[in-house]
DNA sequence: TCATCATATGCACCTCCATTCATATGTATG
DNA sequence: CATACATATGAATGGAGGTGCATATGATGA
C-alpha cells in the first residue's frame, strides 16, 4: 500500500500561508497578552491611568516586577507613559488592544455558554 | 514627606476588575496564539482542513510535534477534527479564532505604518 | 490475525522567561 | 549637595512548556 498523498491541498495552502516572519511576529504580539500579570495591568489601565506602584500595590507585586513587565509592554507600543515629577504614568496606548482582549473575552464566554447547554 | 497615596483611584479600578480566575483563563487562551507552530497551523487550517501528515509535511516538522499542538489547540476547542479510515482531518472550529487573529494583525500592521511615518 | 499506515501518548531534555534581590538612575526638596 | 522617594536595570534562579524519541493505539486490507 502507498503512502497517502496530498500534494495538491498542500500546494494551495502553501501558497497562501503568509510569510514566516509575520507568522513569528503575529505569535510574538498573542505572547504579549499570554501572561496573567500583563493581563491584570492591561485591565487595569482599561479604567484609568497608573502609576508604577499603584499597580505594584494593587497586584500585590514587588515593584520591580511591574516594571520589567511595563518594559515589555510600552517595547510593544501596548501602553505608553508620562512623567510628572517623580511619578510616572502609564495608560493604555492602542485601542486595539481592548478589542483583541474583547474576542477573547467573547470566546471564553461562548465555550462556557456551550459547556451548560451540554450539563442542562 | 510622605509616600504618594492613591488609595482612592486603587478603590475604583479594585471594583472593575474582573476575578483572577477569569483574567488566567483569558491569558491562558492568548498563550495557545502565542506559539509560532500553532499559529502556523491554524493559518493553515484557514485554507482548508487538513490531516496529521499534511500539516507536519507542511510546517517541516515531525508528526508527534504536530499531534501534541493539536492536542492543545482541541482542549481548547479551537480545532475539532473529524476521522476518515485511518486519516483524521483538522479544522478550525470557531469563527472567534479567525477574529481574534484579525484583530493582532491589524495592530501589527497599525504599528508598522507608524514607524513607517516617522522614517520619512 | 498479521503487517502497514496514521495518529496519539509518555518521558526526558533543553530553552525561554517571569520573578526576586540588589543596585543604579532620576527627580524634587531642604 | 545630601536625602528621600519613584522607577529602571542587571544578574541569578526556578518553573513551565515545546520538541524529539520511543512506543502505544487504532484502523485497514490481505
Amino acid at each position: 500500500m502507498m503512502k497517502h498523498n496530498h500534494d495538491e491541498i498542500l500546494n494551495v495552502v502553501r501558497n497562501e500561508l503568509p510569510p514566516d516572519e509575520l507568522l513569528c511576529d503575529l505569535s510574538d504580539l498573542f505572547k504579549i497578552f499570554g501572561d496573567t500579570t500583563r493581563m491584570k495591568i492591561l485591565f487595569s489601565l482599561f479604567e484609568s491611568e497608573l502609576c508604577v506602584c499603584a499597580i505594584a500595590e494593587l497586584l500585590g507585586m514587588a515593584q520591580p516586577a511591574i516594571s520589567h513587565q511595563l518594559r515589555v509592554l510600552k517595547n510593544n507600543k501596548l501602553v505608553d507613559c508620562r512623567r510628572e515629577g517623580k511619578t510616572i504614568y502609564y495608560f493604555l496606548a492602542d485601542d486595539h488592544v481592548r478589542s483583541i482582549i474583547g474576542q477573547g473575552f467573547d470566546h471564553l464566554t461562548e465555550e462556557r455558554m456551550m459547556k451548560n447547554d451540554k450539563k442542562i
